[in-house]
DNA sequence: GGTGTGACAACAA
DNA sequence: TTTGTTGCCACAC
């Protein structure tokens, strides 16, 4: 099965609460590197089931990759000020916001 | 194989 | 800052 969507979403759901991490970071820290598109694509994938936090997902700037207004841009909107994270005009002040994996919890990935 | 697509990214103006 | 262009890479036709 899908190995790729395997690690993806095992990285997307160490994203911790009150930060967020762009496609590319996740495609890198899940060993896909250059593979950000697929990221997107995986996480519209996920099983209404499963608790994942796609929404600490943005764009490399910041912004949502909804359309401003659409009802996911609003619904990820919502999720994220609900867990402190500021979001001005569809987007996120990374350098505020953007989680940055300390090299233990990189290594602790690995183990996997 | 060729071609178009996509919850992207880097860079130029 | 915002908008275009290009480069990317896996996938579905």
């Amino acid at each position: 099965m899908n190995q790729a969507l395997q690690k993806i979403w095992k990285t997307v759901a160490m994203v911790p609460k009150g930060k967020v991490a762009s496609y590319g970071q996740i495609a890198d820290l899940a060993g896909l590197p250059g593979r950000a598109r697929m990221v997107g694509k995986s996480l519209g994938q996920v099983p209404d089931g499963q608790t994942l936090p796609w929404y600490r997902i943005l764009r490399s700037n910041g912004q949502i990759a909804f359309p401003a207004g659409s009802e996911s841009a609003e619904r990820q909107k919502g999720l994220l000020q609900e867990e402190g994270v500021v979001v001005l005009n569809n987007r996120v002040r990374l350098k505020d916001f953007q989680w940055q994996p300390s090299l233990d919890e990189i290594l602790f990935k690995l183990e996997y």
